[in-house]
DNA sequence: GGCCCGATACTCT
DNA sequence: GAGTATCGGGCCC
C-alpha cells in the first residue's frame, strides 16, 4: 500500500489561515529511529505577521522569530513556561512572518512509544500543544526543520477530512492580555468528528 | 467535573 | 526583571 502524498510548499505558501483550517485531518508524522509515530491534526491556529499582536514576530526579527520569516513548510520550535515545547508550521512568502500552531492530534501510529513518553491514557496523550511535542519527541533540535524536504523526519501527510466531520471556528487560546481586536481573532480551528462527544463552548 | 497554583527557563523590555 | 501561544497535581465540589 503506497503511502500518501506529503504536503507540498506550496501548501504552505498561502494565507496562514486558510492553511491552518486545510491543515485538520491531516496526518502529523515524525519518524522516530526508523519508526512511524503520527497522528491526525485535530486543533490548530493561526499567527499571522507583524500586526498580529498575538504573534511572536510582532516585535520584529529576533533570533528566536528568524524562522518564521524564512521559507514557508518549515517548523518553528520554541520553548515556553519554563518547561514545554511547540510545534509551528511556518506559513505565507518567504520575508512574511506566520505560523501555524498545531495544538491538538489524535495517535494513529507509534501509541506505545507516546504512552511511554508521556505515560497518560491514549485520549490524554496528544491533546494539547506541549503534549504533543512530548510525545512525538519534538524539542529544539526541530527548529528550522524542513517538512518539505525530501529526507525529513517531520512532515505531514495528505489525507483529507474525515467524511461528516465538522469545523468549529473560534477564537485563540491562551493569549493573556494581548489587545483587541487580536485576542478576538477567529483563528483557532477543531475537528469535530461526526460521533464526537465535545461539549466544551 | 471544575478552579487554582507552582514549576521552570527563555525572550525581550 | 517581567511576562509567557502550558501542564499536571491538589483540592473542592
Amino acid at each position: 500500500m503506497p503511502s500518501p502524498a506529503r504536503l507540498p510548499r506550496s501548501f504552505f505558501s498561502r494565507p496562514t489561515v486558510a492553511v491552518a483550517r486545510e491543515l485538520l485531518g491531516q496526518r502529523l508524522v515524525r519518524l522516530d529511529r526508523g519508526r512511524r509515530l503520527s497522528g491526525l491534526i485535530l486543533e490548530t491556529e493561526a499567527y499571522v505577521g507583524e500586526d498580529d499582536l498575538a504573534c511572536h514576530a510582532r516585535s520584529g526579527r529576533t533570533a528566536r522569530t528568524e524562522v518564521m520569516y524564512g521559507l514557508p513548510g518549515r517548523a518553528y520550535v520554541y520553548f515556553t513556561y519554563g518547561l514545554h515545547w511547540m510545534l509551528n508550521v511556518v506559513a505565507e512568502r518567504e520575508g512574511f512572518p506566520a505560523a501555524v500552531l498545531l495544538r491538538a492530534i489524535q495517535p494513529c501510529e507509534g501509541l506505545d512509544t507516546m504512552r511511554r513518553r508521556r505515560g497518560q491514557p491514549p485520549e490524554r496523550l496528544t491533546d494539547g500543544p506541549a503534549k504533543l511535542t512530548q510525545a512525538l519527541g519534538i524539542d529544539r533540535d526541530f527548529n528550522g526543520h524542513d517538512l518539505c524536504a525530501e529526507d525529513a523526519r517531520l512532515f505531514i501527510e495528505m489525507m483529507g477530512a474525515p467524511p461528516g466531520s465538522r469545523v468549529l471556528v473560534d477564537r485563540r487560546v491562551g493569549l493573556g492580555r494581548t489587545p483587541e481586536p487580536w485576542l478576538s481573532k477567529p483563528w483557532n480551528f477543531r475537528l469535530l468528528h461526526p460521533n464526537s462527544h465535545e461539549l466544551s463552548e
